[in-house]
DNA sequence: CAATCGTTATTTGTATGATAATTAAGGACA
DNA sequence: TGTCCTTAATTATCATACAAATAACGATTG
């Protein structure tokens, strides 16, 4: 990538959210997510952002100011805008991991995700089978049925992700909810895959039927182990994607 | 970078909390925390906070755009700004974290904080010994060196703190990394309560080092065995608190 | 020479006032 | 009753100016 001319207005994704000051935000995020910023460099700053985007310091700010809230970003009086050392990135924020989620290679992302969807969800369902409401055992079960019913692939994915969103809300501890955005984005993708490379999605129901019937029951040890044999066969599903495939992008709305 | 120091105390920058829109947004954010405006409420508009705080519109919108960034807030015109849901608030932000352990009773926090640590650092210490890179052994090694030559219990926060995320980082999981926030003010809070109530905080010694040597075999069994037994002992020294003491605030830079 | 102390220049921070864009809500009309 | 238009409330964007912080530089002095 060739850093240097400044002068020239850069194209912005344009999206339904027409917000300038977010789509700035995005912008700049991207490139430091794929390091045309690196951890420790100095930003342009804000009378150069405003040359290359077009826009007033107000929008620039606006933006450069929600990095910062994001942890990419501390800006200094006389210095600029230095980009943080990377464990400081709130990387669980839904904006920042869609970056990140574009700026990697998928494959490893889903490793990654694997990683941690496996030390967490077992004791999430075992949790959940013992902390859970009666209406958060409402929700998980009608997630479970729209996931059944569902005619195509596609149609499924929405009502999978509630599942297990609502598994997790269901676990009531409230420092585990920032996983809920990383489930969201690794199901949708995987879809990306799945949907492409994978022909028969519906082995997956009676594995999420298990962890329904353990939370129903209130038994955590049989939840547990139904959300690692879902996660196991998970597993087998991601080692069979290609290598190389880019995701597409999934534009939220 | 000389070689020779290694030990050099980290220079915080003279942190910059005298910014008005910061301060702004810490107001807010801890009125949203507390409960002032609930999830689903609609904000004073822009001219309101402007008249209650006597900042310019500018510094509000800041604010504002801060507090959106982390997923408190959702603006949109002609309606003003909407309380998010608290499944979609960063808590694992710093700021956010703050606000929240500010608004709730530390008890509480600190079970669902060993609720998560219990799940997350067996499998992370597990992780770290078998990923872990040289340099990182180094920098455990180091952290734990510290902890143990500290003379007085509040010397041994700041290594012990480092202690545990350099085990997180050697985990070498980009996704885990934002729980080091977590952990960071979980101890740091903790020692508010342990040095008031708990005479001997050299019980630990040992336990870290059992972690160290783990991870430095390359032993991933008896590295999560090690931490288990750690966060064991955790769990007994807390439940030693008092009911209804408050933690001082710590404030981080 | 080395260290100290102002001075200057650069960059972000804050304020003010104006206009645009979005859209909920209410009113006009068929 | 329902549709379409107007209005009003609020955020979004812009332009300009000045304030504050501070790194970099250079003069002064021991």
């Amino acid at each position: 990538m060739k850093p240097g001319n400044l002068h020239q207005k850069k194209q912005l994704p344009k999206s339904n959210d027409s917000n300038l000051h977010r789509k700035v935000a995005q912008s700049i995020g991207n490139q430091i997510l794929t390091g045309v910023y690196a951890p420790g460099a100095i930003l342009p700053n804000e009378a150069d952002w405003c040359r290359i985007y077009g826009a007033s310091r107000t929008t620039v700010r606006e933006a450069v100011k929600t990095l910062n809230a994001k942890g990419l970003l501390k800006s200094r009086t006389k210095i600029g805008s230095r980009v943080e050392p990377r464990e400081n990135w709130n990387i669980l924020d839904r904006d920042v991991l869609s970056w990140h989620i574009a700026a990697m290679d998928p494959r490893e992302f889903f490793v990654s995700v694997q990683q941690v969807r496996k030390i967490l969800e077992p004791e999430v369902a075992a949790l959940a089978a013992v902390n859970r409401t009666s209406a958060q055992l409402r929700t998980i079960s009608e997630a479970f049925e729209d996931m059944r019913s569902a005619k195509h692939g596609r149609d499924s994915v929405e009502p999978d992700v509630r599942f297990h969103l609502a598994l997790l809300a269901a676990a009531n501890n409230p420092l585990l909810s920032p996983f809920g955005i990383m489930i969201e984005s690794a199901l949708t993708n995987m879809f990306e895959f799945t949907s492409t490379h994978n022909p028969e999605p519906n082995v997956f129901i009676p594995r999420h039927e298990s962890i329904l019937k353990a939370v129903a029951k209130g038994n955590p040890s049989a939840a547990r182990r139904a959300a690692q044999i879902l996660l196991d066969d998970t597993d087998l599903t991601i080692a069979g994607f290609p290598k190389g495939t880019r995701a597409k992008k999934i534009r939220k709305t």
